[in-house]
DNA sequence: TCAGGTTGGTGAAACTTATAACAATTGTTG
DNA sequence: CAACAATTGTTATAAGTTTCACCAACCTGA
């Protein structure tokens, strides 16, 4: 007699494979992160995405929209989208390129500096919160090298 | 005199806070990996989420749509298609379930078996060679166990 | 049994992401 | 300078994901 597997509770699935694979660890603790992220950040309106292009452009004042694309390992026409965005809120704003008549200049406004603070005061404090599963400092650092590794491995 | 820096090239960017995010590094390590899925197993023509489905459904034969959706953390409604492509592929098949007629048991199929056990050959060489830029089987063990806390971590 | 609430699979709509083409501009090369 | 290639921002298109509501089936409690 075959024993119903279909009532099993998520506690006893056998991952098989899945649980010694870092792809699989890797975009489950993503996905967690971009949920928390969502939440924590509900009432400022960005995503994970969009506050990546502000702290890009914050440090890197007059980046065209190609160069920030790049940076972050997107296709530059998923900035459109997101400049576009981050414009209607008076976040940042194109200048035209002083020297290229095809390109913008990227800024950030006032109000997008003040904005810009404030969010990473929030994402800071869930970061850290959210690092409290770590043992300490030196595993947080440890754990930032190892994945910057494998961001940049090639096969 | 402002300097121009829409010439920088991608190695001079200042990342700012986003070099010490987790959440940050996590999606890019992820990005990456899932880049490289997608070139090791192009002619096989799955993606990870496929892929995951089939894992479990190997280890947990005549589970439901639903549980698997919760195993791997996705909507159920995003079940439908994924079990569609794969039943398509005579990859595995709904059956439907003896005690409730409003689901289905998802079982593997013979090719099923033999395309997975293939498949998981496959990964598993890709996923070895990215773990490569990790210093020891230990150092791995220990990026899956923090990796696992960080996806189970909440607020 | 029967009402109310819950759950499983599904489909439509909204949303995001990836790819391709396009016009305008710039760079390059003979 | 002229022809050709490369690049920038953009739009369009398609493909993939989430969100929501729906219906049928199940379950509970009177």
């Amino acid at each position: 007699m075959q024993d119903d597997r279909s009532k099993k509770s998520e506690q006893e699935i056998d991952f098989g494979v899945l649980g010694e694979f870092l792809g699989y660890r890797l975009r489950r603790a993503q996905m967690n992160f971009f949920a928390k992220f969502g939440e924590v950040c509900e009432d400022l309106g960005i995503s994970p995405g969009l506050f990546a292009v502000l702290a890009i452009v914050d440090r890197n004042p007059g980046l065209t929209q190609t160069a920030v694309a790049q940076a972050l390992g997107n296709d530059r026409s998923a900035m459109v989208a997101a400049v576009d965005k981050l414009e209607n809120k008076n976040l940042l704003e194109r200048r035209p390129a002083v020297n290229d008549r095809r390109s913008y200049a990227l800024f950030m406004t006032e109000e997008g500096n003040r904005f810009f603070a404030n969010a990473v005061e929030r994402v800071s404090c869930y970061e850290n919160e959210m690092a409290k599963c770590l043992k300490d400092d030196s595993e947080k650092e440890w754990l930032l090298d190892a994945l910057e590794r494998l961001a940049n491995k090639s096969l």
